[in-house]
RNA sequence: GGGCGAUUAGCUCAGUGGGAGAGCGCCUCCCUUACAAGGAGGAAGUCGCAGGUUCAAAUCCUGCAUCGCCCA
């Protein structure tokens, strides 16, 4: 057998690369069609074409490759289908700033030669995030990979434009959207983020016309105006009524007459709608049916013209007659002004209110009334809905539902319109001659009602999400029914962060249901965001990002991965800090040198050779049982995407029990020769390959490393079989016993620091029990007793002999003497025990007022009261031991 | 205004009905040939507050407070 040791400390940078492109040469990355077999799919959210990794998109695909991996380890079929999306807006941002270095606007190049320009910036850079995503070791099945503006990606979002459009889903309108003054585009309405801001309510008198019609006494009548109150005086340039609640006593008499709006004079009436708030401001709204989406619906409630006083940078048009030429703010001090020189402003307030701004680049976005299409979405919404009803779908965790329902059964139309250049084309031609819109999925080359040749195809583009929403499926080939659609779809699993989950996740249901005729998968994962130590989010701006790939510089991938597996519970946000990646770094370090201990001891290693039971010993069957344990506990952690809970037992396990315990006993038994060694070194073996299999999904790059390089293993832990739990390996006797070990080691340990004696010195012990099998375990662990508690003399009885002056300690119903003869200080020893006994007194009269208790004995679990028991009469026990114990110094 | 979540050790967080935990930090001791990125030991919490349910509450219920998020 050819010796193996590794260095003394693990370099991750030295084999991460070669490892994923070892497994990327195997194919091990690629999913077979077996027919057949039902297997594991999972599309990965398809991070923006422009994006780099940032620490979320380290989370996410982290938790996907974990699950994935863990799949193809148990021999599923497991495909992770990977790609990117085209990202509209985003991508057409960063082509227009390369262009604007180059003094160039969109327009100097126009349409066609823009688009060819972001096609070029596409294929020099786009590739970034993919990259980064095999640096984390993501084990996609790159032969698939996608992009939401490939040819037969486009051919699908077509045929579903197409498809909605004939089914009547999809409509033309002209409507009040929320509109980007930046992009210039419209938005749809989840892509506006609402933020209370600090504003002013205005309170601007209108002047009625014709004050002495008015019979009723009022105070109006005196005044002769009415007062509206608004949070945007500039848009009174485009009003074109007053309105007041039908019911509202103040001004019912009002209703059907005119006032005269202030600077522009336009005369409008004041009407009557159900919509007014009789509470806001003073009752009496202005109405702006161009520039806001209520006054829009009352506009056409009471037929109201539409006076648009915005350009599509937001700049007042000739409507606003002086005040032509100003932007919207500009506009806004100038009204003011004039309202207040005027005497129109009867006063100002302070008011909080919500202002939406593009998700984008945060401008304030503009309603705005154009021509736009939409789809109708109830009715794609109320199969969606059912589908999680009935538990096809299943969010894990499941309180996101109601996220989801509320926000399913509030569903309004979706603008899918965008008025970019960089998208999927709106497959819509109007004929010039007759009018006729033609939906095609196939460029028409002529009128399909009057044959006329002289069509235009829609200038709008697609909203991205219109291309994203048919993820699942689209990348599966559909709308052909190739094998891999078949095959693999429905998905097993989306996982994502929560914020995505209006945007993308509610989208897919819809499309996959109406389209590809089922869910587009069976479960949700929704994990956490992440946020800085400081519990703020992460951004550029604030300078508080992480960047994973610094990390995976400084720490290597594994201590990433482990650490955000760590993190991933189900809650709503984690912080990440860069104590707990060190933290983690260190245990990829401990798993390095355990291993390499391991080695070490290997060069005689026997491949052939089986461990014959009779040679187990109790430290043998206590790891062999645990691990097991730790099998089906780890296996089922994962299943249920517990990733924190599986990482926390991992580490414990490979830690505190494996390390800290059985390696230190092993060194005594690897000592000996013939079985005695070769067992260890069989169960050495076992335990380590098993862990790191275990480990394998969170740690891909130093668990094949490791395995690698041990004997008798095979071509790729990647490939190899996820471990199943031997239950005739467990044996809880064995893991009993070994505590007693582990106490008696703790107990002796205790007491000489407490003594302030050092660890490394080494001392006498005497063991008394008068329990045959404790003085049986005892006696065989001689050794690693004495190794561990470092002691160079162990004595084992029944009999208390030559004790008197010793430290003393109880563990595991066990007598431990130390004797130190001239050295014990009697008062100190007396104080220590005494302090012993009294916590151990204060547990026991816990424990004894619950078993003295009626309702505890009769209603708790049997097994409760067992327990209780147990302990009661264990803490006894001791107690009577050290009190005896203090008797000997008497 | 409606909804959701959080509040546990100095810090960051696990723990969802039966003996309060981890990592980091802190204190004491130790360079024991796997690992000082380590080993041994330790201090530290009225589990936000107030009620309630229960034999038993960090855990379930109600209310309150503070912070955060989503939606209108």
């Amino acid at each position: 057998m050819e010796e193996k040791i590794l260095d003394k400390s693990y370099t991750p940078e030295l084999v991460e690369g070669a490892w994923y492109k070892y497994w990327s040469e195997k194919g091990y990355f690629h999913a077979e069609i077996e027919p057949g077999k039902r297997p594991f799919t999972i599309v990965i959210p398809p991070p923006n074409v422009t994006g780099s990794l940032h620490i979320g998109h380290a989370l996410n695909n982290t938790l996907q490759d974990v699950v994935i991996r863990k799949k193809r380890m148990e021999g599923i079929v497991s495909l992770w289908l990977p790609g990117t999306d085209h990202a509209g807006i985003a991508t057409q941002n960063v082509v227009e700033q390369q262009l604007a270095k180059e003094g160039l606007k969109r327009q100097d190049l126009g349409r066609e030669k823009f688009v060819e320009r972001v096609w070029e910036w596409k294929e020099q850079y786009g590739n970034t995030i993919i990259e980064q995503l095999k640096r984390l070791g993501c084990s996609c099945d790159w032969e698939r990979e996608r992009f939401t503006f490939d040819e037969e990606y486009s051919e699908a979002v077509r045929t579903v434009f197409v498809s909605l459009y004939n089914d009547g889903l999809i409509y033309r309108g002209k409507y009040i959207i929320n509109w980007c003054p930046q992009h210039q585009t419209a938005l749809s309405d989840i892509e506006v983020e609402y933020e209370e801001t600090k504003g002013k309510l205005w309170y601007v008198k209108y002047f009625l016309k014709d004050v002495e019609e008015i019979e009723e006494v009022k105070d109006v009548k005196e005044e002769g105006y009415v007062v509206v109150a608004t949070t945007r005086p500039e848009t009174m340039l485009g009003d074109t009524a007053v309105a007041v609640h039908p019911d509202d006593e103040r001004f019912k008499h009002l209703v059907g007459k005119t006032v005269i709006l202030p600077l522009l004079n336009r005369e409008i009436p004041i009407v009557a709608d159900q919509f007014v708030d009789p509470e806001f401001g003073t009752g009496a709204v202005k109405v702006t049916p161009a520039h806001d989406p209520n006054d829009f619906e009352i506009g056409q409630r009471h037929g109201l013209p539409q006076v648009n006083i915005f350009t599509e940078e937001a700049i007042l048009t000739e409507e606003a007659g002086p005040y032509e030429g100003l932007d919207r703010y500009a506009g806004r001090e100038a009204v003011l002004k004039d309202l207040e020189k005027d005497g129109y402003m009867e006063k100002i307030e302070e008011h909080l209110h919500s202002v939406g701004h593009c998700y984008r680049c945060h401008t304030v976005v503009e309603p705005y009334l154009s021509e736009q299409w939409f789809v109708r979405m109830k009715p794609l919404a109320e199969p969606a809905i059912e589908s999680v009803k009935d538990g096809r779908i299943e969010f894990v965790p499941k309180r996101w539902e109601k996220t989801y329902f509320d926000w399913m059964e509030n569903i309004r139309d979706w603008c899918i319109s965008r008025q970019l250049w960089w998208g999927h084309r709106i497959p819509v031609w109007y004929c010039k001659t007759c009018g006729e819109a033609i939906a095609a999925t196939k460029d028409p080359d002529k009128c399909t009602k009057c044959g006329g040749t002289n069509i235009k195809q829609d200038e709008d583009v697609l909203d991205t999400w219109f291309s994203s929403w048919l993820w699942p499926f689209a990348t599966l080939g559909w709308p052909e029914q190739t094998e891999d659609l078949k095959f693999f779809y429905p998905t097993a699993l989306l996982s994502t962060a929560f914020d995505i989950i209006f945007f993308w996740v509610a989208r897919m249901i819809m499309a996959g249901l109406h389209f590809a005729g089922d869910v587009p998968f069976n479960e949700v994962y929704i994990h956490a965001l992440i946020r800085d130590s400081k519990g703020r989010k992460m951004s550029k701006s604030r300078g508080n990002v992480i960047d994973p790939l610094e990390v995976i510089e400084w720490s290597g991938t594994d201590a990433l991965r482990f650490t955000l597996a760590s993190l991933a519970v189900p809650g709503r946000d984690v912080v990440l800090s860069e104590d707990r990646i060190e933290g983690y770094r260190h245990f990829v370090n401990k798993i390095w040198n355990a291993s390499r201990f391991i080695m070490m001891n290997l060069d005689d290693y026997d491949p052939a050779f089986s461990p014959a039971t009779e040679d187990f010993t109790l430290a043998d069957r206590w790891i062999l049982s645990r691990v097991q344990t730790v099998v089906n506990e780890v296996s089922d952690e994962f299943d249920t995407y517990r990733f924190s809970e599986a990482c926390r037992l991992l580490y414990s396990f490979f830690w505190s029990e494996f390390c800290d315990w059985y390696i230190e006993w092993s060194k005594n038994r690897l000592k000996e020769k013939g079985n005695a060694r070769k067992t260890t070194q069989y169960v050495l073996l076992k335990v380590l390959d098993t862990s790191l299999k275990l480990m394998h999904p969170v740690m891909p790059f130093v668990t094949e490393e490791i395995w690698q390089k041990l004997p008798g293993t095979g071509e790729s832990i990647m490939i190899s079989d996820w471990p199943e739990a031997d239950a005739s390996l467990i044996d809880e006797t064995a893991v009993k016993q070994a505590e007693v070990l582990i106490d008696v080691t703790n107990a002796i340990r205790q007491t000489k620091h407490e003594l302030g004696i050092p660890h490394t010195k080494k001392v006498e012990v005497v063991l008394v029990t008068t329990d045959d099998k404790k003085a049986e375990i005892l006696t065989d662990n001689t050794a690693n007793l004495k190794n561990l508690a470092r002691l160079d003399e162990l004595s084992i009885g029944k009999e208390r002999t030559g004790v008197e002056r010793s430290a003393k300690a109880v563990a595991a119903g066990i007598e431990i003497f130390m004797p130190l003869g001239d050295l014990i200080d009697i008062e100190k020893e007396t104080e220590r025990l005494k302090s012993e006994i009294k916590e151990i007194d204060e547990k026991l009269k816990k424990s004894l007022a619950k078993l003295d208790n009626k309702g505890f004995i009769e209603k708790a679990a049997a097994e409760v009261v067992t327990k209780e028991r147990d302990k009661a009469a264990e803490l006894t026990d001791k107690k009577a031991k050290l009190e005896s114990q203090l008797g000997l110094f008497l």
